[in-house]
DNA sequence: CCCTTGTTTTGAGTCGATCAAAACTGGTCG
DNA sequence: CGACCAGTTTTGATCGACTCAAAACAAGGG
């Protein structure tokens, strides 16, 4: 669908940053406000970053946008947010890959003792090594091979 | 255990401020690094929050403390690291509560397609509303009662 | 075409956390 | 028992990610 449809349909005015931060999400699915922000800026390259994080708010207030927070690196923000899906994310460089798992029906998911806790929603992140970080790092020893 | 054993087999020197450091994780399970410092104060009052945060940091590469990081919300950390364990937090008031569960032995923790990456861990978060909550925000309709 | 309201911009400010250097101390050794 | 030295603590600066606020601006209905 065009950019400044979805947006449309989501309430909000078509703006040129809004379609800009669309279509960078577009070409990299799980970027982070800033990676935006440099995508944003080669098409429309007097888009504040202040606007980009406004953009992506009002997205994912409107519901086109969902944002992912691994621990300890910045947050990342992805168009798919009609299924229900999880991340693995990358321990030695980010990268994040999509994971497809159905909420509620996996036996993890549906915890026996909450505690008295109401559970809304179960959320899953997967860490490990892309196959890049894989190959860099060696299969089996940390240690230096080609770099000595 | 003794904390100061407890600091002293992880290789660490034993000091006031890391005794008083897990004591604090022992009063209060899930704290983050502030409330740490709060807990600290009252028995060490002259430790700074910058030595808080580097026994916590310490604690965390020796293994004896563990760190989470509910997303939008400051790390928290934990005694507990022998065993796998997940955690619910309310989303209204931060409340962490523990949830067992075996990490790999979960269908949904060992996924199918991992587009390359090597999966070291799974790590599930609940996001959910703790009792006092439920109570607070009435059991169903969000709108003022007792609280026009 | 104009006006209203939602957006963008600019600039400052917050929060959680980290870095660095100087002062200090636990605990081992002479 | 006292000195020494690496590991700790303290002080104070700094950082990244993000939010807040006010003024300038533009989308799109009338």
């Amino acid at each position: 669908m065009e950019a400044a449809e979805l947006i449309r349909r989501a309430g909000l005015r078509v703006t040129e940053p809004r379609r800009a931060v669309v279509e960078a999400l577009r070409v990299s699915p799980h970027a982070s406000a800033d990676a935006v922000f440099q995508l944003v800026a080669l098409s429309v390259p007097q888009t504040s970053l202040q606007s980009v994080y406004n953009a992506l708010g009002d997205f994912v207030d409107a519901g086109l946008v969902r944002r992912i927070e691994p621990a300890g690196r910045p947050g990342l923000f992805e168009l798919r947010v009609d299924d229900n899906h999880h991340h693995v994310i990358c321990t030695g460089c980010g990268a994040v890959a999509d994971i497809d798992c159905a909420v509620g029906e996996a036996p993890c998911l549906t915890p026996s003792d909450t505690h008295g806790f109401a559970v809304h929603t179960a959320e899953v992140t997967y860490w490990g090594t892309c196959p890049d970080c894989a190959v860099n790092a060696g299969p089996a020893a940390p240690a230096a091979s080609t770099t000595p």
